[in-house]
DNA sequence: CATGAATGAGTGTTCATTCAT
DNA sequence: AATGAATGAACACTCATTCAT
C-alpha cells in the first residue's frame, strides 16, 4: 500500500468520520433539547466548533435531521427485513422484531427519540415524506403480523388489532427516552422483559409461578 | 340583585370563560405543532385575535403552558387521590388508576400531549418545577402499587419493577397522541383493553380461553 | 361625517401612507446603495425604525423591491397606453413617449434606478417574471414605433432598427441615475433636449433652423 | 538558457497567465451576477477551483475588482490619449473617441459592465478613488471637446452642454450591457451607427440622403 | 497551487413581548 | 378587550477570509 493510497483513504475516511461525529453530536442535542428548540449554535458548541462551520458539512439544520433519521430508518428496516425474510411463525417473528427494535434503540437512541418526538411535525415537509411512508409500512407490518398470529392461534382474538398495534409500537419506541446504552439492563434484557409483559401480562397466574393459592383465585 | 352586580358577575364569568376558551385553543395548537415550534401569533390566529391581544389575558407564552399543564395535573391528581383513598387492593387500584388515566386523556387530551412531549424541556425552568415533582410522585405511586401487588400475589414477581413502571406509564400517556375523544372507542373501552393487555398479555393461552394442550405449556 | 367614519378612514389612510412612506425610503436606499448591497437594517435605519419592524409591513426584502418596481411599471405603462391610444403619427408618438418616460423618471426616480441596475438579476426569480414581460412589451412597442416611423417617412431608413431601439431606450432610462427632481432642468425640459438630440443630432446643420418644407411641419 | 531559467520564466509566465485567466473569469461572473451579489465561491466554481484557492492569487474580492477595473481604465485612457494627441478637429476627435470607446467595450466588455453598474458604490472606498478621478477626467475631456466643437461650428450651440455630455457618455457605455463580441455587428459597425445617430439624428431629412452639396460628403 | 476545514462578522428573518390608542 | 405598530434579541444561514496540510 503506497503512502499516497493510504493518504487518500485516510482523507476520505476522515471526512466520513467527521460527518458521522458531527451527526452523532447533533442527534444527541436534538434528542435532549428537542429539534425545534435546539439552535444550530448549540449543536456547534457541543461539537466544539462555531455555528457557521456546521454549514461546511451540512446544507441546513433540516439536512442534519434528515440524515440522522434516514440513517436510523434504513438500518432498522434492514434488520426488520432480515427477520421478515426468515420464515418464522408469527410468535417468533414478533419476538425477533421486538428484539431488533430494542437493538435499534441501542444503536440509534438519539435518532429514535427524535423520530418519536418530532416526526409528526417534520413529516409535513416534503423532504421528510419518507417518515410517513415508513410509518405506513410499519403499521402494515404489525397489523399483518398480529392478524397472522391470531390465525395461527398464537395471539388472542378478543383484542382490538389496531389497539394492540399501537400498544406495542408506542411502548417499544418510547423506551428510547429512558434507555441508556451500557446501563444495568442490556437491550436484549429489556426486550426479553417487554416480551414477557406483552405476551403473558404482568398479572400473576398459574402458568407463570405455578403454585396453589394464587391471589387471583382467592 | 342590582343590574350592576349582575353585570359584574357576568363580566367576571365572561372573563373566566374567555380565558378558558383561549387556553383550550392554545393547548390544541401547542399539542398539534409542538410548544417550541408554535408561535404566539398562531395561537392568536386560531383564537381569531391578534398576537398582542393575548397579552391582555396572559403574561406570557410560558404562562399559558403553565396554566394548561397545572390544570391538567391538578385534575388528574384529584382523581388519583380519590382512587388511592378508596382502600382497594393493588389489582383493583391498578385498574382504577388506568381507567382514571384514560379519562384524564379524554378530558385533557391536548394538555397530555404537551405534557408528554415538552415536560422534559420545560421542567428545566424554575416555573415548571412542579412537573418534576409530579413525575416523582407518579413514579413513587406506581412503584409502591406494583410492589404491593407483588406482595399481595396479584402481580408477577419475576419482572423488573422499574421496567414494569415505565412500561405502563409510557403506554398509557403516549396514547394521548392518537386518541380522539368521541371516536370509535371510548376512554373506558380503551382502558379495558389496555388492562387486558397489561394484565394478561396478548398471547393466547388457557387462562384466557381455557383449552387443553395450550402451546405455552407444551 | 361621523367621527367614527373619519377615524376609520384616517386609520386606513394612515396605514397606506405608512406603507408608501417606507417604500419610498426603501427605494431611495436601494437605488443609492444597490439592492443586493443594501441591508434591511439600512433601510430601517433610514426609516427611523428597527430592522425587524419592517417585517410588520412587508413580507421580505424582495417584497419591497417587488412593490417598488411593479408600482412604477404599472404607472409607466398606464401613461404609455394613453399615448399609444391617442392615434398620433409615429413622430408625435415618439415625442410623447419620451416625454412620458422622463415624467416617469420624475415621479419614480429611485424605482427607475433600481429597475435599470437590478432587473437583470431580479428577473431570474419567479416573482419578478413580470420584469421580463415588461421588457418584451417595451421592445415590441419601440420596434413597432420605429418601423412605423420609417414607413411614414419620419425616421431614417438607413439605421439598424435594433440599434436605434437600444439607443433610445438606454439613453432615456439611464438618465434616472443623474436626474434630480426639482433641479435646474425639469423633466419636460430634458425630454425636449433629448428629443432634439435623438431626432436632429448634435451636429450643426441647416435643417435645425426652421425652414419651409421641413418634414415635421408637413 | 538553462533549464532552470526556462522553468522560472515558464512559471512566471504561467502564473501571469493563470492570473489573467482567473481575472477574466471573475470579470465575467461579476458582470453577469453583479459584484455585490457574486460570491467568491461562484467565481471559484466558474474557474474550477475551490473558494479558498483564489486567495493564493488575490488578496481579496476587492482586489479582483480593482485589477479588473484599473486594467480596463488604463487601456481605455491609453487609447484616448493617442486620439487626443493626434491634433484632430473636434468633430473628428469625437468620432475617434466614440470608436475607441466601442473598441474598449469589445476588449473589456465585462469590465465595462462592472464599471457601469458598480463604480458608484465602489468609489466610496479609498481603494477605488481612481474611479472618481477617471470620471472627472472623462467629464472634463468631453465638455472640452463639445465646447470646442461648438466654437468650431461643428456642433449645435442650442443644446445644453452638460446634457449632451451625459447623453453621449451614458449611451456609449450602457451598450456594454447588450454588446456581444463576435456578434452580427462589430464594434466599429456599432460605432459608425451610433455616430450617425448622435451627429445627424434619427429623423429623416434631405441632408441624410445623398445629394449634391451634402455636408457629409464634403 | 490547491484543498478542506474552520472562522466570525453579518444577513434576512422570526418572534415573544410591549404599549399607546 | 383588542388593535397596530414597534422593539430587540435571537435565529438559521451566508460568505469573505484564513491556514495547516
Amino acid at each position: 500500500m503506497s503512502p499516497r493510497r493510504r493518504d487518500t483513504e485516510g482523507t476520505a475516511a476522515a471526512r466520513a468520520g467527521r460527518r458521522a461525529e458531527l451527526l452523532a453530536t447533533a442527534a444527541e442535542v436534538f434528542a435532549s433539547r428537542g429539534y425545534a428548540a435546539t439552535t444550530v449554535r448549540e449543536v456547534a458548541d457541543a461539537a466544539g466548533i462555531l455555528g457557521g462551520s456546521l454549514y461546511y458539512h451540512f446544507d441546513s439544520k433540516e439536512a442534519m435531521a434528515d440524515e440522522i433519521l434516514s440513517t436510523f430508518l434504513d438500518d432498522m428496516w434492514a434488520a426488520y427485513e432480515r427477520v421478515l425474510g426468515a420464515g418464522l411463525n408469527a410468535r417468533d417473528t414478533l419476538e425477533a422484531i421486538v428484539v431488533e427494535s430494542f437493538r435499534s434503540i441501542d444503536r440509534h437512541r438519539p435518532a429514535v427519540v427524535i423520530y418519536q418526538n418530532e416526526s409528526k411535525h417534520l413529516a409535513t415537509s416534503e423532504r421528510f415524506r419518507y417518515l410517513n411512508e415508513s410509518r405506513r409500512r410499519f403499521q402494515e407490518m404489525w397489523l399483518n403480523l398480529l392478524e397472522r398470529g391470531v390465525r395461527e392461534g398464537a395471539f388472542r382474538a378478543d383484542l382490538d388489532a389496531g389497539l394492540m398495534y399501537r400498544f406495542i409500537r408506542d411502548t417499544v419506541w418510547v423506551a428510547a427516552n429512558w434507555y441508556e446504552p451500557g446501563g444495568r439492563l442490556s437491550a436484549d434484557d429489556i426486550a426479553k422483559q417487554y416480551l414477557a409483559m406483552f405476551l403473558e401480562g404482568i398479572q400473576a397466574n398459574g402458568s407463570q409461578e405455578p403454585e396453589p393459592g394464587d391471589a387471583r383465585t382467592s
